[in-house]
Formats: structure tokens, sequence, C-alpha cells
DNA sequence: CTGTTAGCGCATTCAG
DNA sequence: CTGAATGCGCTAACAG
């Protein structure tokens, strides 16, 4: 069973030329003849010869790989993120290796380890919401293999961030609520050392402070922002007769929970509670029209950072100042756009 | 930029040892004494080192990676499969390297091309809808790479599939929606080249015949499965003036695009229209109480298939013989469970 | 245009 | 227990 191992070698002895020269056909090198290279490609396949990129990788330094770590694949924000990582990869003939941290420190750090033995030509990262030191990038900095930031802000110096303007997003999430007249309106807050979540949090206390509404701590809700914590803190509020009409939640998952306790109790949303969520989640947004979103372009993102990253591989010897991209988010509203119901 | 390219040679001369010794005690080699073995790692540690996967990948002839290739990782199934495969391999130290076919042959064919080349150890695939020859696993069949297929039955001599019953779960979708008093009942079919879209429908015919309902060939739906064909076969449907009172889908995607068009004309489901579709998908289901479901087990399709080839891995030599794994679906239905609503 | 030579970094013989 | 030698399969000088 374990069989086929034709090398350069074999198919070189076969031809009675050198191996340099069937290495040169088979990378289509201009410096070998028409004929010959006819000759060595013929005999490849008819040998089912297939390169060894391991060796080949070895010897170039280079695996034509980049690494993409994220908290989870099934949140569809992310993967429309690999879409657009896919999409910008291959177009340059690049792999891509997808990793889960599942928002687990010690999981990311593994990943990362990983990547770096597997020598990947560069890295693209949305750390986990566990993730509060940065260490674990030692390795990838001390090979200066190049790094791109997503969607989580995170301040190495040195790399680049490709993020939405988060304090605008939760500044207009809040405005949103306030327009259509809400004055309670919950924040379902994440890890404030993350700057993505600080700066939602951030947005919404200036949206409130402009339009004149107080400021509440007991309406910011520490979560973890999954969807048990949604459920749980809305059943919470709620049996804590605590008024309000609105929640603004710094991600979709816990906006989900919320929805989904929300219906348990026959609370009708938004008639009752509007609600505001991150989100471009397809499925959950257009059947259940009663999730206002902020929508993350996340395509565009994998797109920008993709395209960041493999400028720096391809620059490496004279890296591009650090950058940090900011995409648009729109606010997009169900219930006015919504036919359905 | 590019630096800290420290190997076990420049850590065996700073120690005045041989690079073999390195070699030993870095794989944690009883033939190495310990006090050797801690100067060692303890150089290695403060020199930076990190051990190149490449270079003994190379070596060993191993990777101690899997790759895995399935249709799309958004789809809920599909990445709880993956949670499931991750889980299995990285117990026993594997790596898992995640591709999407998008349900296209030719992405489908690169990946494995590309799978191969890389010398992964063993691949998981569910195949693509377009994919009705098995050549392209030629690469990998003809270096032995233990191959195990899941949820899309592939009849390659030799390898495994970990399945559900396609032919029951059609059935029992079928079963439930006469039961439910439906008597005219449209089915949205996939291609029937392909094992498990025949089995549903079969299960499909098979439901009706045996409640001596009668078999329609113009309410079998020919569709690609996806949402926007969902959505335009029922708009159809109902242009068509067809009377019918359920669907039947052969997956979740399409049952989706029926529940919107449905949404949208105002039609209301489970009343007017009832739809069952697979999935197990949480956030549409659960949310949105109108879609019954065939549960597929996703995580356990996962860790089986993973702990099949991780079998076939190990046992190279004496190859198990082929099996096909069948796992019980369920079926879920929202308007008996869901209290909402 | 082609051959020769020399490694990439590591793990594994085989000797001691 | 450790050292010396060899090569995994490939590519990149450097010659010719």
């Amino acid at each position: 069973m374990e069989v086929n191992k034709v090398t350069i070698h074999d198919i070189a002895r076969a031809l009675d030329i050198n191996s340099s020269t069937v290495s040169r056909a088979l990378s289509d090198s201009p410096r070998v003849a028409k004929k010959t290279k006819d000759r060595i490609l013929k005999k490849a396949q008819e040998m089912g010869y297939q390169r060894n990129l391991l060796a080949s990788n070895l010897r170039k330094n280079i695996t034509n790989t980049i690494g993409v770590v994220l908290p989870r694949i099934s949140r569809h924000f992310f993967s429309s993120v690999i879409q657009g990582i896919e999409e910008a990869a291959y177009q340059e003939g690049y792999n891509v290796m997808i990793c889960q941290s599942l928002e687990q420190y010690e999981r990311e750090k593994n990943i990362i380890e990983t990547l770096a033995a597997n020598r990947v030509d560069g890295v693209i990262v949305s750390i986990s919401m566990e993730t509060v030191d940065y260490n674990h990038f030692e390795c990838l900095k001390s090979r200066g293999v190049p790094l791109v930031f997503f969607d989580r802000h995170c301040d190495i110096p040195g790399y680049n961030n490709v993020l939405i303007d988060d304090f605008q997003a939760g500044f207009d999430a809040t405005q949103h609520l306030i327009e259509k007249g809400c004055k309670k309106i919950i924040h379902f807050s994440g890890p404030q050392e993350l700057e993505i979540y600080k700066n939602r949090f951030e947005g919404y206390k200036a949206a409130l402070i402009k339009n004149d509404l107080p400021f509440r701590s007991d309406y910011v809700i520490k979560t973890r922002l999954n969807e048990v914590d949604g459920i749980a803190n809305t059943k919470k509020l709620l049996n804590d007769k605590l008024e309000f009409d609105a929640i603004f939640s710094a991600n979709d998952v816990a906006a989900i929970g919320a929805i989904k306790c929300l219906n348990e109790e026959g609370i009708r949303i938004p008639d009752d509670i509007s609600i505001v969520g991150f989100s471009n989640e397809p499925i959950s947004t257009v059947i259940n029209p009663t999730l206002t979103t902020i929508n993350q372009p996340g395509v565009e993102m994998g797109q920008r950072a993709t395209e960041l990253l493999l400028k720096n591989i391809q620059n490496k010897k004279a890296p591009l100042k650090p950058e940090t991209i900011i995409l648009d988010s729109s606010l997009i509203d169900r219930e006015s756009t919504g036919k359905s119901h």
C-alpha cells in the first residue's frame, strides 16, 4: 500500500539526465530546452510523480501558506472573513490554514506556536476574549513573521490592524435606539481589556450623554458575550424588575440569547423591547426580523487583512510602516426594511 | 528583521556536544542522560530555539496533520463536524487543516492535490455537490493516504464512510408531515447522482407509498439546494398555483429559502404550509420555531470519522476492512417542543 | 541549456 | 549514554 515514492532522481535516472534539470523543468524554469522539458513532464506524469512540498519548502524556506487564527468559524462574521481571506490568498497562490481558538488563550497560544513551527509565511489573527497579553506572539515576532490583526484590536507595535470604528458603531447603535424612543437602554458589554468592547461601550456612553440621557452603571451588564450568558442576563434583568426598553449588545451572540429569552417570556420585540447587536449573520437576521444589527464587512475585512499581510510578506526587507485600516460598518434596521411579519 | 535561525547545530556548538544528542534530547529520548538533557533544554530555551517542523517532517516522512475537505464551513452542520474532528485529532496530537470546496469540483480537486503535496497523513472529506467522479482522489490513493468520507457517501472501494441513514431520515421527515395531516408534500431534491440526496428522495417516496398517498413527479423540485434556489422555487410554486401544504427540503439551506419566501408572502408556517429540513443550526431553528428539522449529529460524525481515520493511519500496514458507520439522526419538531410564539 | 556540488534542518542508523 | 556519518527530496549557486 505504501507506494509511489517517485522522486526527481527517479525520473532523472529514467531519462538519463541530471536531477537539477528535472527540478528546473518541473518548476517551469526558462533555462531548460522545450524538448527536454516536454520529455520530463511526460515522464513525470507517466511515473505518477508528485512533488514533495515539504522538501521544497524546507529548501526554499517558505511555505506559501498563511495561518488564520480566530475565535470560532461557526460565527458567520468569521466565516465571511475567511471567505475574503481565501479569495485574496488564492489569487496570489497562497494556501490558508484556519484555526479556531474557541476564545481560549491556551488554545490560541498552542495554535500560534504550531503555526510558527510549521513555518507559515504570515498570520492573520483575531485574538480570543481571554487574551490580555501578547507574549505568545513572540515566536512569530522573533522570526520576523508578518502578522495582521483584524476585528479585535491588538497594539503590538509594528503590526497592522484592520478594524471597524467600534466607538462609532456603539454610538450609532445607541443613537438608533434613542431615536426610536428608547430611554432605558441596557448594554451587554464584553471584556473591557479588549479595545473593541471598550470602544463599543464608550460609544454607547457618548450617545447617551449627547442626548442628555443619564448613564446608569446598573444598565451595563458585563457578560462573556455568549448565548447562554445572553439568556441568563436577560432573565436576570426581568427577574430584578429593572425597567428597560432596549438592549444594545456588544456582539450578536449575546443578542441572540436575549431574543430567545424574550421570546420564551412572551415579550414582543421590538414593540416591548428593542435590540441591537453586531452581526452579518443572514439566517438569524433575515428570518428573525426583530434584530437590528451593526453590519460588519467581513469579506472585505478578510481581503484587506490578507492584502496587507501579503504586502508585508513580499516586502519583508523593507517593512511597511504599521497602519490601522478602519472599515465602514453600517446599521441595518430590520424593522423598517423587513417586509415580513 | 529576518532573524533567529537557531538550529540544533547552534545549540550543539554552544554546548560543545554533538547535534544528534541535541536532537535526541529535544525529542525527549530516554537514551540521553538527565543531566545533559537538562543542559540542552535550558540552552535551547535560552537561545530561543524553535524546532523546524518542515525539516523534522521531511525526515520522518509524516506530518501529524490531517486534512479536512468540506463544502462550506459557514454551514452549522459542517462547523460542528469540525468541532468533533478537532477534539478527536488534538487528543491524539494531530493538527487539522480545514479547506472549503464551496461545492465546486475544481476547488475540491485543487484542495486534494494541495493536501497530497503537503503530505498530510490522512484526509476527511465530504464531497461537493458537483463531484460525480472520484479520479482526483488518485493522488492520495496512490500514496496510500487514508481517506474517510462523511455525510455524503462516496463508494471508492477500500475507504470508509460515516453517514446517517438518509433513506430513513427522508422517510421520517415525510411520515412526520403526513401525520400532521399534510397530503400535498413538495420535495426539494438535490443532485440525484449523490447517494445522499437519492436516498432522501427514496425515503420520501417510500413514506408516501406506505401511506397510500400518490407520488407526483411535479411535486419533486430539482434544486441546487442553496438559499436563492429555495426562494426562487417557492415563489415559482406559488405563482404556478400548484396546491401544496408542506415542503420537505433535502437540506436546511433551501428550507431557509422557502421560509423566507413564505414569510415575504405573508403565508403562515406551519399553519398554512409545513416545512421540514435538515439542520442542526441552532440560531435558525430555535429563534425561528417554524422549521422542523432532521437533526444530524455533526460533532459525533466528526469524532467517529477522525477515530476511524487515525486508526487507519496508525494501522497502515494492515488496513482495516472498509466499513460504513451509520449514525442516528433524529427528527425535531419545533411546533411541539418550542414554547415560543 | 545542462551537470556538479552543496546544503535546507533534522532524525536515525551505526559505532564506540 | 554520546559521536560520526548519512540522507529525507528538493533547489540554488556555480561551472561549463
